[in-house]
Order: structure tokens, then C-alpha cells, then sequence
DNA sequence: TGATCAGTTCGATATGTTTCGAACCAATTG
DNA sequence: CAATTGGTTCGAAACATATCGAACTGATCA
């Protein structure tokens, strides 16, 4: 039984919750996920993760190497000791830009399709929601060009850090 | 059997599956929005609907109920008919921005939680990642000041429209 | 060499969701 | 009144997904 308080307990669950809405992950992705972010950064080994999430080592194994897969965890070494010690990556913040951009990229791409079909077979229809389209179409944009901005700045400053 | 280009199937394919992924619904109910939004807006028959989707009878009640209370969808009636005919509601684009803004504005609170919590319970980590996260929260700012803007000035323009 | 440790793989089980069919209801029609 | 129309309700079937247990691998240790 791997010691946590309460209150960590139930961020741990709000957390795990967010990731499986807005990221697609699993509970248990979400859970140990919300963990390793929650933490010093030290890492945690393997049985500490079942310990802490109280499910089975195969589920913990398939959601770790989906965490790694998708850059969200990484894992180190401790010299003369065997086990792999897992932690979050550093990038949380750029992956979710990252997803923000390619969402609104699709719903712009979609929002064209439609508009384009409905010009095409439906015009008065399309002629009546035009402007309203286009403000849509402008702030989908405005919104791409923080992102772009924001992941700009966030390397500037990865780039100052490292020098 | 009702009649349907094969272009038009595809783009409800696509289109459905977007909403499935962006707005959580079922496959079924989102063929059924598609099929709409891809229309003149004069409304489709319940069994126009189970015709076009190939879907049985309770499945499309229940999902079109689903749209309903939603305020996706809306429906009217003809003098002298006994059906009903749906249709998309035009504030399709509102609730999508208003969508954003629920998201956006969770998002910030999940953030500033685990900061907190961060700030309190591990200093070190919380200090290197402060100055990265506030470039994120800035960021969702100018991304949630730029959703309320929107959407004030798509309720400029339905007022202009009105009078 | 045999035992243990750290983790993986895979088939089975549990859980959750979507769709369906059949029975049903209320309003209209003949 | 019986039959039809337009639609709803609800339990079951179909499908998808997450988690689990048990058997396994490959490295280390005694």
C-alpha cells in the first residue's frame, strides 16, 4: 500500500478525468498520468504506479508504453538498479497546443466543406448564413495564429533555458 | 429507399464523425445533424430520416430527442400534417463557440489546481515550470477573450438581422 | 543452476454504449 | 369501431473498450 493523501487522491481522479475528455485516454492513462504531474519529477517505478493506482501490473505495462508512445511519459535508469523509473515529459503544454491546432485546423477544413457543398446545392442557404461564417471562419483563424504565436514564445524560451 | 448522391453520403460520413469526436455524439446522431446542416432547411419527415440513415425507427426517436434538448435541433409542422419536420437550428456556430468557452475556461482551472497544488507540495518542479505556464494561461486568455468577442459580435449581427 | 525480479503478452472477463425489434400509445381516417 | 399513421418506450442483442489473471521472457542474483 503506497501512501497518498487524500486531497492528492482526489486531484489525482479530476485530472485523470480532463486527460480522458479532452486527450482520449484511458482511465488508468489518465490516472497515471495525473500522477507523475502531480510529483517532483523524481520518477516512479513500476510498482509503485500499481501500488498507487491499485490496478494490475499487464494494465499498467499497456498504458505506460501508450504514455511513452504518445511522448507524454518518458523513463531513466538508476545505475545498479534494474528498474525503469517513469516520469512526464516535459512538453505536456506544447502536445496540448499541439492537439488545440490540429482540432481547429479540422474544424476549419470542415467548416469549408460545408460551406462549399451548400453554396453549390443549397444557395439561399448559404448566402443567408455567409457572414455569420465567415466571423466564425475569422476567429478559427485568430485562434490558430495564438497557437502558432504561443508555440513560437514556448521555444524561444525552451532554447534560452538549454543555453 | 430515399435518394442520396454518393458525394452527399461521404461529406454526412465525414461530417458525423467529427461531431461524434468534438461534440460527443452517437454515430447515429451525428448523420442525423449532418444530413441536416447539408440541407435547404425546410426540414426532414421522421421517415425521411430512418430512410436516409437506414437506421430503425427507435434509434432515430432517440437520438433526434437527443438533438432536441441539445438545442441542436428543432422541428415545426404544416397545416393539415400530422408529421413533424426537423431541422438544425441556426445557432449551430454559437454552440460550438460557447463549446470552446466551457473547455477552454475548465482547462484554465485544471492549470491553475495543479500549479497550486505544485507551488505547495513541490517548489522545484513548480519554479522551473512557472514562467512556461504562464505563458500557457496567458495564452487561453487571448483564446477565451477572443471566443467572447465572437460571439458578441454574432449577437450584433442576428440583432442587425432581426429588425 | 534454480530462484527472483521487472516487466510483457495474450486470451478471458467485465463494463459500457449503440442500435434494434417488438410492443405500445395517441391521434386520425375510413 | 377497426385500421393506419407517426412516433415513443424498453428490454435484448450487438459491438466496442478497459481491465485482469496467468503464463511467459530475459536479466540478475544466490
Amino acid at each position: 500500500m503506497v501512501p497518498c493523501s487524500e486531497e492528492k487522491r482526489e486531484l489525482i481522479e479530476e485530472i485523470g478525468l480532463n486527460f480522458q475528455e479532452k486527450h482520449y485516454f484511458t482511465p488508468l492513462a489518465g490516472r497515471i498520468y495525473a500522477i507523475m504531474i502531480l510529483s517532483r519529477g523524481e520518477g516512479f517505478s513500476f510498482e509503485e504506479l500499481t501500488g498507487l493506482t491499485k490496478a494490475s501490473k499487464s494494465s499498467v505495462s499497456t498504458n505506460l508504453n501508450l504514455l511513452i508512445q504518445l511522448k507524454y511519459v518518458e523513463f531513466f535508469t538508476k545505475p545498479g538498479d534494474r528498474r525503469r523509473y517513469f516520469r512526464s515529459t516535459k512538453n505536456y503544454l506544447k502536445l496540448t497546443l499541439n492537439e488545440h491546432l490540429v482540432a481547429i485546423e479540422e474544424e476549419l477544413t470542415l467548416v469549408e466543406k460545408i460551406n462549399k457543398y451548400n453554396c453549390e446545392h443549397n444557395p439561399q442557404r448559404f448566402r443567408k448564413n455567409e457572414s455569420l461564417g465567415s466571423i466564425f471562419q475569422k476567429y478559427l483563424e485568430v485562434q490558430k495564429n495564438n497557437i502558432k504565436a504561443t508555440l513560437q514564445k514556448m521555444d524561444a524560451f525552451h532554447k534560452r533555458k538549454v543555453l
